[in-house]
DNA sequence: AATGAATGAGGATTCATTCAT
DNA sequence: TATGAATGAATCCTCATTCAT
């Protein structure tokens, strides 16, 4: 393994680490993954991995910086790719599939709060917050263009409600393994079987309409 | 402490563990209670919590269950105190109102399915499912009277919608410590700085105004 | 391994584990040894080791404790035993020959203070340190029975100072290997090749012989 | 920083190191100072510094190798200035004085013998041992002239008992914070709060005292 | 039924030191 | 000579859960 010597070489190993841990974060849970199985996935010592972020909840915090970043990129593009006139939920399922398509970065962004955003120095979460507000905003607009009934200037809030109802629905539709088991043999608790897709869409829908002036 | 033989006897006790585990909540997060402190406060032994209750996530998911009952029994006052043709602000307000008498319920729900669904058995979560589906069958019906524009039988499922708003809400208006200084230093972050009743009330008036017919 | 329910029981653990710790530190230095060994070679988890001490320097304390009680009992015995009349350096013979006979006792005391005292609650340091000076005062004053010529209620103090003493001479006593094997090999650096009993016993008779009044 | 190729310039650069870990030791504990601070204060590399010394140990053995050879300069001088005839008391007092104004060097004195002397090589060990043997016998000499009683030649031995009881006093009136506040708390441990100078300076006049012939 | 002693898994982080550049 | 990236050893303590009494 060749020292990461130039920033550039650095930069590479940062995001080599990120795509590790977010590789195991397909496999298991959070909790589930320790810094040394990063660390030796990616060919290097533990404390190495302390070089490049100061905490564990960092790199992935990282990782979700990336994520995010990513996802505001597909939603742009699916935003600005929608028909002028399109219908509220031909837009709510356009949002939808941007997330059905990635559904462990859904599950990183429900952790996020509870977990990642805990012991993380104040730098990262500038980056990240100010990232956040700058892609909220530069979608909110879009959002405004795809769906002129909204209230200009009520883009980035809606965007945010709309998130707010990513992450319910995602907890409500990845249950614990008992849980689903419990469901699944129990057909009057079929109420609780949530397809994150259907339901989101859905509740998307009504939120959008609603928000319409 | 006398014994507790006859069913009622055992049932107090459960009832006074929950009562405890309910009171430290208050005080302090999840993970910061221990079935130690519990078991001091109620005036048992250790061991004596596991007579109760099989794990610890057991015991608050007991608590869960007897606080969205209450809860439910809160909302199904408050939407048959709606007067006929209320509107949907009005609704929305009502329904939040129930959420921000009681923030560590609020608190309670947002980390149920993430933490106590998971090392529990079939009986409790089948229990509290199914006191769940009833209840949100009820409201729901309540929720259609309250507001007629609503597809009939409809209900439950935009009560559901509705929950996961509160929840993906909660997440956002009570950030970790790091993130609420970051972002009272940062004027520019402002839009992160999210007052739960307002914007819960907001977006909710959105996805009830949006499920009319 | 019976469980410790009486309280005489719990003090028959608390003696074993002070019994293993101590015969672990004949053989090695403090910081070789852990907890996990303590607990191993006692027959117990590691875990309830915390049960009995909360921290390693509080059982390695408790150790001191232990020794230093015994070595009073010694050294009251042994100031008792001398006759009236004996002379000082008699007397400093005598002292000396209570630590002699116990060398990782005195090892002990050369790490109390920069190392057990760090993290150990206030109660096992009010324990000892109560003991501490009742033992000095009561052991004070049989030094100034031997040695009628000190001023009375100088005793004590005159202990302390013997005390500092046998800690100074310790450090010079003890070398690392290192140094111990550049000592041997240059005979020029003889002087540094310090005998403990000699050493001790020869400043320790000045001092007594300085403190007469 | 310019390289350092002339051994002038090597010898500037071991000085500077001294200069800093000194500085910094006089802020913290030994334990608390990194070869890293040390490094970055010295406007080096860390790696830098382990081209001066091999190890942390030897870094801080060369400081006390300065302290020692600075301390017995001002003793020398100290020792020098006694007015022939001068009571004992007033010579402990002299030699307590010079410690006195350099708490940290006293500090420093009182783990070399634990800590410094541990991960070091050979040479350091045999350069501070023969410097510490020179300059025990020449102000040994000095004692003598000072304090005619000596036997002559007891100089150096007398030096070396006063220097085991420096650092047993050091030991017993720099306690931890816990036993500091343990002490300050309870009036009845009032004879362990023990003040450096005052303790040493009678301490050491029983022990010249005795030392006469 | 109640107790509380015993268990033991579980893991991030620091930092002195090395060595490729 | 200087750098600083890479290494990896080293370990205490907590606490949910069990089970002998």
């Amino acid at each position: 393994m060749r020292r990461a010597v130039r920033e550039s070489d650095k930069e590479a190993r940062r995001a080599a680490l990120r795509a590790v841990a977010w590789r195991l974060f397909h496999e298991r849970p959070y909790e589930a993954i320790n810094v040394g199985d990063v660390a030796e996935q990616a060919g290097l010592a533990k404390g190495t991995v302390y070089l490049y972020f100061a905490t564990k909840e960092e790199l992935f915090l990282s990782v979700q910086e990336q994520q995010f970043d990513a996802w505001f990129d597909t939603l742009d593009g699916a935003l600005r790719q929608i028909a002028p006139g399109a219908s509220i939920p031909e837009i709510a399922a356009t949002i939808t599939a941007t997330l059905v398509a990635a559904p462990a970065m859904v599950r990183l962004f429900a952790i996020a709060h509870a977990v990642l955003e805990r012991n993380v120095g104040a730098d990262p979460i500038m980056r990240l917050k100010t990232l956040l507000r700058d892609r909220l905003v530069q979608s909110g607009a879009l959002l405004e263009q795809a769906l002129p009934a909204l209230t200009p200037g009520d883009g980035p809030r809606v965007l945010l409600h709309a998130y707010a109802l990513i992450l319910g629905i995602q907890s409500l539709a990845d249950p614990s393994p008992v849980v689903r088991d419990v469901i699944a043999a129990n057909p009057e608790l079929a109420v609780f079987q949530i397809d994150f897709a259907q339901e989101l869409s859905s509740a998307l829908t009504a939120l959008l309409r609603g928000q319409q002036a």
